[in-house]
DNA sequence: ATGGGTCAG
DNA sequence: CTTTCTGACCCAT
């Protein structure tokens, strides 16, 4: 007599990601936040980029610029926080430790992100997200909504329905929904609400006769592919439940690495760049060491504001370093190639450079005539060393290590404290 | 090869 | 007064 066919469980995709990241990741410290409209602002306390679903209700626009929202912060009670960076990259890292263990199967997406792959019945994969979303909640403090489906394209679909429909609590198992409610999903929303699709696409994609989700699910794939690319293809294959975007391996290495800032007041001449760009160079050569990689090209670039019809200037210079590198002193001098180009009384508003043609740092030594005297005497991690002792500003190489002076660095007039990473800036519980 | 276009978060 | 910043990838040249 047969037995009962076993149910096939094909593996699924969770894709978990944190409510209102940044603004949530404050709130997990500072709990006077809660139920309070919260924004988190961008890099120079700019824009919003983060809102607390009060601050959304309030009609606050993703982008909108700081000044504008200024006077009216009292009357609303919103609160406005700069970007903490060292705070939400460690809460980020206290996520996906946890949610690692549910799954040894894990891409770390992003820094709120994380996709899994997961196996079970329907019942069990709903119990499954629901562990998921309880057990972060509870041991990291902060909320996430999880989408599980065959499919990254429809798992991240079924998420930001959970997000949007009180009625999942918050997890969403794709297949367990009937398929007319899906269908209905589907035809309601607009392709640019899926991955991958953002305006451009939209706008092609419309020319076709393709406005909803279920249009584009509906799409012959080898026409969008002739029409659009083998990336569209696929998406229109994950929304029929073929799975053609793997899980992705941790990626190892960069193919190039990007240093840029706005400056909270612009630059207006070449002194001020040599200070700008050594700092940059120092960073770049931290960040290359700390990946073991070696930089062959350099770019230095800057740029004056879009909003600045007047001046217009977008010098940039590539430069071949001599030698594979990550020394500073090498990148440093490279990027000071930017000074000659630089007009001055001309105002920048941001500057930067970028380190390409990277390749790990080798262990065989270099043949003599190319040795590099720097490295040789390791200033570099000398540097880092006490950087990171005595904080950022406390040493650097020429130009760069002069507190003071022109007051170019990052506005963050609202910084909370880095909470976790600290000792001197622990949150202090009482018991009362 | 590489620079422009597009997207994501 | 602003439209983050950083990185990847496709595609045309």
């Amino acid at each position: 007599m047969a037995r009962p066919a076993p149910m096939r469980q094909l593996p699924q995709i969770a894709h978990v990601d944190v409510n209102c990241f940044y603004a949530s990741a404050e709130r997990a410290f500072n709990p006077a936040l809660e139920g309070r409209p919260v924004v988190v602002l961008s890099n120079n306390d700019g824009c919003a980029v983060t809102r607390s679903p009060e601050a959304k209700r309030l009609g606050i626009a993703l982008g909108e610029p700081w000044f504008k929202l200024a006077p009216r912060a009292r009357e609303w009670g919103l609160v406005a926080l700069s970007s903490n960076y060292e705070l939400y990259g460690d809460i980020s890292a206290r996520v996906m430790e946890l949610l690692g263990r549910f799954s040894a199967w894990l891409e770390v997406y992003s820094i709120d992100e994380a996709f899994l792959g997961v196996k079970g019945t329907p019942a069990e994969l709903l119990e499954l997200g629901g562990q998921m979303k309880t057990a972060v909640r509870r041991n990291v403090g902060v909320p996430v909504c999880v989408g599980i489906a065959p499919t990254k394209t429809l798992a991240k679909l079924a998420n930001k329905w959970a997000k949007n429909n009180p009625a999942f609590d918050g997890v969403c198992h794709w297949e367990s929904v009937p398929a007319a409610a899906r269908e209905r999903l589907m035809r309601s929303l607009s392709v640019i609400e899926i991955w991958g699709v953002a305006t451009r696409l939209t706008k092609r994609l419309n020319a076709l006769g393709i406005h909803s989700i279920l249009d584009l699910a509906r799409a012959d794939p080898v026409m969008i592919r002739d029409r659009f690319s083998v990336v569209m293809m696929r998406t229109v294959l994950e929304l029929q439940g073929t799975p053609c975007i793997p899980l992705e391996e941790e990626r190892i290495g960069r193919d190039q690495l990007i240093f840029s800032r706005s400056f909270s007041t612009p630059l207006t001449s070449a002194a001020g760049f040599r200070q700008v760009l050594s700092v940059y160079g120092q960073q770049a050569s931290a960040r290359l060491s700390r990946h073991g990689l070696q930089a062959k090209l350099l770019t230095a670039f800057a740029g004056t504001s879009h909003f600045n019809a007047r001046d217009v200037s977008f010098p940039t210079v590539s430069v071949v370093l001599p030698m594979p590198t990550a020394d500073p002193v090498i990148l440093t001098r490279a990027a000071h190639a930017l000074l000659p180009r630089i007009v001055d009384g001309v105002k920048y508003a941001k500057a930067g450079i970028m380190v390409t043609d990277l390749r790990p740092t080798g262990n065989q030594a270099p043949l003599s005539p190319f040795e590099n005297p720097h490295e040789e005497r390791h200033i570099g991690s000398l540097v880092e060393d006490i950087t990171r002792r005595y904080g950022r500003g406390s040493i650097g190489l020429g130009f760069g290590g002069i507190r003071g002076g022109p007051d170019w660095s990052m506005r963050r007039d609202m910084l909370s404290p880095r909470y976790t990473t600290h000792w001197d800036e622990l949150p202090l519980v009482k018991a009362a």
